[in-house]
DNA sequence: TCTGGGGTCCTAGGACCC
DNA sequence: TCTGGGGTCCTAGGACCC
């Protein structure tokens, strides 16, 4: 039997934290962030005094504001949030050489192999011990940057996850080696991870309410339902799940490896108003062409697949792609994002509720030839005057007029 | 005025190759 | 004029996570 060593580490309502360390007067007022009350959105993070009038994160703020009218509403400052993540990250990745990062507000520590170096004579056993370094960590994390966390200790990810969520707030819950099933069997499917609204709703219909009952449903059930995930999810529900915390998310990965694919890079936008005129929407694509490729210039990479995303009013949504040789140039992908554009938009008259840009395929494609690019000098400028003062710094007329007064950043 | 934004991964059909 | 079978790449859509 594995022993209970990986540990999901969470900082509880994480952006709602972050806001009251910088205005302390936040503190015990019902929060939420995400944007005004009356604008389009959701709810990215809320306080506990709001949750108990039943707001949730990825609500809409018009539903947040008829439950909650006199929280306090305030924008997301994702920049503010990654500096203070990255100061419990460094914290929390000094007590093993094991960890991975798994999202902003989220990480995996694997402490197997690690028990002798913390055993203390006054620990009944080594999962006393661990769970003691784990109580450290949420201490000191509270202590030196004043932010409230919770983690779960299990013999595999899944478990330390849905843990770490029955432990909030501010506790540590640890599942022993052998007891992983029992914990688990009782709650509802939705708690694993990877089983969403539309697989619980079809789980749900074939009479699998609870983890225990998906640990014991068959795989020709599960199968039509999971796809590839069925015995993976299976599993998983029956305390089985992999112990490997795989690679941080590429977004928080200090270095790629040569060669590696390294997911996409990408940026979209819902208008606050949908728009109708087809020349509006394609200054904001100039934007977001000159954004991607500036994101992936920083990152070293060019890609070879160029996503365009239009979502009408009415929500329905399409995407059209094209894949050509490798670029992080604006200037050779703003063409093909004009041609992808004029494919997506078949509904002249329809209004436009969201664009959006992503680019994949990625790529580190041979530096060497990037000296003898046409357009190799004019960005090489272009992004030294940004990396003093940020991406708004210079923009092209078009992408600028767009966004101009928007009072965004 | 229900439904953000940045991601990962899977499915399924068609093109194309051997 | 009777059509297989494996493999890869591309495209569009969708589920899921935080």
């Amino acid at each position: 039997m594995r022993p209970a060593r990986i540990v999901c580490l969470d900082l509880d309502t994480f952006f709602v934290s972050v806001e009251r360390l910088i205005d302390p007067s936040l503190e015990g007022k019902p929060v939420i962030v995400g944007g005004a009350p009356g604008s389009r959105g959701v709810v990215t993070a809320c306080s506990y005094e709001v949750r108990a009038h039943g707001v949730r994160s990825g609500m809409s703020l018009t539903e947040a504001a008829r439950l909650a009218p006199d929280a306090i509403y305030l924008p997301t400052r994702h920049d503010t949030y990654g500096d203070y993540a990255a100061k419990v990250r460094e914290i929390a990745s000094s007590y093993t050489p094991e960890s991975r990062v798994a999202s902003i507000d989220e990480m995996y520590l694997d402490f197997r192999g690690c028990e002798r170096v913390y055993a203390r004579p006054g620990d009944a056993d080594a999962d006393a011990t661990i769970e003691r370094v784990v109580r450290e960590i949420t201490a000191r994390i509270r202590a030196e940057l004043g932010l409230p966390s919770s983690a779960g200790i299990g013999s595999s990810r899944s478990v330390a996850k849905i843990a770490s969520g029955l432990a909030k707030p501010a506790g540590v819950r640890m599942v022993r080696a052998g007891e992983e099933a029992a914990f688990l069997a009782p709650l509802p499917v939705r708690r694993l991870p990877g089983i969403g609204p539309v697989a619980e709703g079809r789980l749900v219909g074939a009479g699998i309410t609870t983890i225990g009952a998906l640990a014991g449903a068959t795989i020709a059930t599960l199968r039509p339902i999971l796809g590839a995930w069925a015995e993976s999810t299976r599993a998983r529900a029956s305390g089985e799940g992999s112990a490997e915390l795989g690679r941080d998310r590429p977004a928080f990965r200090e270095h790629d490896e040569e060669g590696d694919a390294i997911g996409s890079i990408s940026n979209e936008r819902t208008f606050d108003a949908d728009v109708g005129d087809p020349r509006a929407v394609e200054d904001w694509l100039a934007s977001l062409t000159e954004r991607v490729c500036w994101r992936a210039r920083r990152r070293g990479v060019r890609a070879r697949t160029i996503t365009l995303k239009l979502r009408y009013a009415d929500f329905s949504t399409r995407t059209r792609s094209k894949t050509t040789s490798p670029t992080h140039s604006e200037l050779e992908v703003w063409p093909i994002v004009l041609e992808l554009f004029a494919a997506a938009h078949t509904r002249p008259r329809a209004r436009v509720r969201l664009v959006g840009l992503a680019l994949s395929n990625l790529g580190h494609f041979d530096d060497q030839l990037e000296l003898f690019e046409r357009h190799e000098r004019l960005h090489r400028a272009v992004d030294e005057v940004r990396a003093r003062f940020g991406f708004d710094a210079l923009r092209t007329a078009r992408g600028l007029t767009v966004e101009r007064g928007r009072g965004e950043r």
